[in-house]
DNA sequence: ACCTGAACACCGTTCAAGT
DNA sequence: ACCTGAACACCGTTCAAGT
């Protein structure tokens, strides 16, 4: 039907699906925000009015979950063929980067759990799983467990208010805040913007992996403690 | 004018003003949710119809700002007189206090940097200060601050989600969500429920402080580590 | 089977009008 | 100086009506 030259975007011509509905959600919040995300300015984006949407999908917060579900995919799952180390290492960059290409989505994945997101029960399992068959106690995996995850939601949550990509940018917004900063009643962090973060061999990005590897290796030692020492619940 | 017997809770009696407005801001939020905060319920909470607000605040958005930052004041503030480490674990229990009392307040003061929360700023003024008196460098003071506010904003972000003050509440959850789960998809998370948190031992709110400390821990390593080896962006 | 127009109960906000 | 009614441009969602 009509695979023509002069099809235009505002003219979809595949018939509206779920799917298309949400990588066109996906897209639209990734482009303007979350908050931006309405159903009747998704349905001008497929060329249709808001309420074709629902022949497809229940209301807006299937939209939300599903949403959150296609992002929690990207993540990297922890393997049990892998180290534990690695294998949280690997799962938590690529948590922070796909939270990072999609900033709305870490604030869908932690606050849903009436229909919990599947792919978060996924990791969770298979966070889980690894860190046990490593030879962690189920009190040390639960620690483990939740040190991480409030470590890369935490980030990803401050993320959220720091849109850049490129230590120039970085800079960029450390100069503006500076700026604006009444610099008497703050001078801790004039100091932290002056003489650390506008400075050549700062790495934005770079504070991430540390606090993850500092969290690591705190979790190494946490392996070797025996059931009750570890906080297991038994006294 | 009439302080009488008789006045009930629609008929207020004190004039509006914006710290009127902002307490019931709070209390409204508490009660129904940050996101049944509207003005039209705002006014109606006040006696008023909601257009009589902005004689008082410029709008929504200041009415965000403004009760994050009396959240954000609840928080004790590091001070210099004490250690490093009791400034920053008093001051990361108070942030949790604050925001399991207010689970709508981290979201708020974490996502607000365009005028930045003025709580926020002090808070990470004197987190730095202190950090930089008990002989942290620069460097490491950053990376310590980094570390321990995604763990404290990553925790509230995921007790939003978990809306329960006891052990009791937490293990009625707890089993609920075991009853909805496919038990062989997730075989991990099904251990982690019975094995771990139904036992008579587990207190979820432990946890907090059990990964507070091991951060804290790792902190303490940092603080002897010379300048380059910390990360200080010197080669 | 899928799409739509009109309608409903909500939003934040402006502005002229009241006191 | 403070409050308000009406209005505007938005929301999510329902439902009868169209094809």
């Amino acid at each position: 039907m009509a695979r023509r030259a002069d099809r235009s975007a505002e003219q979809p011509r595949a018939p509206l699906s779920r799917d298309r509905i949400l990588r066109a959600a996906i897209d639209l919040a990734d482009r303007e925000g979350i908050e931006s995300l309405s159903m009747r300015k998704l349905g001008q984006e497929l060329g249709v009015e808001a309420m074709s949407l629902y022949n497809h999908v229940a209301n807006k917060d299937e939209i939300l979950l599903g949403i959150a579900d296609i992002v929690g995919s990207e993540i990297y799952l922890p393997s049990t063929r892998s180290g534990w180390r690695t294998a949280m290492r690997r799962r938590a960059i690529s948590a922070r980067d796909a939270f990072s290409r999609h900033p709305w989505a870490s604030g869908l994945m932690e606050a849903r759990i009436d229909p919990p997101v599947p792919a978060t029960l996924r990791q969770h399992n298979a966070m889980i799983g690894s860190l046990r068959a490593k030879g962690f106690s189920i009190g040390a995996a639960a620690h483990a467990f939740s040190v991480l995850d409030c470590y890369i939601y935490g980030w990803a949550g401050q993320e959220v208010t720091l849109p850049f990509d490129t230590p120039d940018e970085v800079g960029g917004l450390a100069e503006a805040s500076l700026a604006q900063l009444p610099r008497d009643e703050y001078p801790h962090i004039v100091e932290m913007i002056t003489e650390h973060i506008l400075k050549p061999g700062y790495f934005y990005a770079a504070e991430f992996e540390f606090g993850l590897d500092l969290i690591l290796d705190a979790l190494e030692k946490l392996k070797e403690i025996p059931r009750a020492a570890a906080g297991d619940g038994g006294t």
